[in-house]
RNA sequence: UGAGCAGACCAUGCGGUAGCGGAAACGUUAAGUUUACGAGGAAAGUCCGGGCAUCACAGAGCAGGAUAGCUGCUAACGGCAGCCGAGGGCGACCUUAGGGCAAGUGCAACAGAGAUAUACUGCCGUCCUCCGGGACGGUGAUGGUGGAAAGGCGGGGUAAGAGCCCACCAGAGUACAGGAGACUGUGCUGCUAUGUAAACCCUAUCCGAUGCAACGUCUAUUGGUACUGUGCGUCUCAACGUCUGCUCGGCGGACGUGCAGUAAUGGCGGCUUGAGCCUGUCGGCGACGGCAGGAGUAGAUAAAUUACCGCACACGACAGAACCCGGCUUAUCGGUCUGGUCAUAUC
RNA sequence: CGAGGUGUGGCUCAGUUUGGUAGAGUACUACGUUCGGGACGUAGGGGCCGCAGGUUCAAAUCCUGUCACCUCGA
């Protein structure tokens, strides 16, 4: 991944989900927060409700082939956490990662804006 | 041909495009390029056993836990193999926590006269009688209840009855024979013994604790707090700590102060060749063992095996390694092979 | 990796230790009470006790396996 670090502190997690703004779909919750830095940080989280253990790594992969797909018209610097629902185990992942370049991006785009630019 | 039993095995395949993980080679400040490799029969549950690592180890007793026919296999096991007993199936075959209530204690509702020892209705004898029956003694076959009524059934016997006696069956004890043993067979004694130990318990055997987030090693920061080692001073053999819990017993003396070291975080090691797999052969009924030959790189650390397309068909189940093995249990679309059995038909 | 607990009427829980009758509150139905409703009173229905085996004369209870959920420690 270009830009891509990754999350894996919980306190990076429990910070974008408090103080992150989110957008939702059916497939998954995406959870944003500027972190200051010159590189993004992606974190994948698969509850253990999506289901057993190939549901949760196949949820996992589509969720990092769809960010590897769109990576290049994503901002820089954000906190990024993308959490998995159920549904995401029996679609097809043209579905998912079509979604995320229609929309997911857009969404993502419009709430880095949303954030107070002298805040950062 | 149909039904059924046991065992073993496979787990969609091939091609293309893009991508991921560690490794090797090339290149090198680096970016990168190429190559081969890259989840399972259960990887799962974590129910047992072991390896490995650290700590503790003069020991003794009690407590606690596990196992429970016999002989073997194994590193070990609660696993496996063969056999014995019991039960089920016409059969191939399957199931089996299968020591001890003839040490002790406890429990057995309801029903029933009576539940671990008793006598309501009865039966028989003697006596009495107001002829309805009553008293005393014998008896435990009969009635109904119950899971179970004091071995079962038949005959003899008797006032009525009873293993009181006899034959057969069942159980117990004992002797002999066979077997490695569980046990089996035969003879004799002889009726005393309800069930429950997956009730407490007794008997025999085994069990140190913690778990790769173990453990080792390197490094940064803070701080003089905590811990460890050691020197000096003071006090005492009590308290405290530790040895799985308790008792005895053992080991460490405690406090103050000086010096030296350690740390939560991160990196690396542990980390994959192992009581391993396949083939042949020898020994063994078998589990398994010996010998010879052969093949063989998953090792991540938010965690890699993927996504999509095409073709074929039976249209693809359950499901994802996290220190490693041996088992057990559970989930599973389907398919293949081998060896027995039963029924029917034909020769 | 390890330790422990809970599954019982629609819901919340007793009963399991010491095996024989499944119970309480709430909800539901009917009747009474009231001008009517609520509250109250009376009566009633509703349970393969998570699942599968076993021990026992007899299992919600004892034992074994299994499934689901919850909690804790490192």
């Amino acid at each position: 991944m270009l830009y891509t670090e990754i999350l894996n502190d919980n306190r990076d997690f429990l910070a974008a989900y408090k103080k992150g703004r989110f957008t939702a779909c059916k497939y998954s919750v995406i959870y944003v927060r500027p972190n200051g830095c010159p590189f993004n940080r992606l974190g994948i989280t698969a509850g253990k409700k999506v289901g057993n253990a190939v549901c949760r790594n196949r949820a996992k992969r589509l969720i990092r082939l769809a960010y590897r797909q769109n990576e290049a018209a994503l901002p820089v610097g954000m906190d990024i956490v993308i959490v998995a629902r159920a549904p995401i185990c029996e679609v097809k992942s043209q579905i998912y990662c079509g979604y995320m370049q229609k929309y997911g991006s857009a969404e993502i785009n419009r709430l880095f804006r949303s954030f107070p630019v002298g805040k950062k």
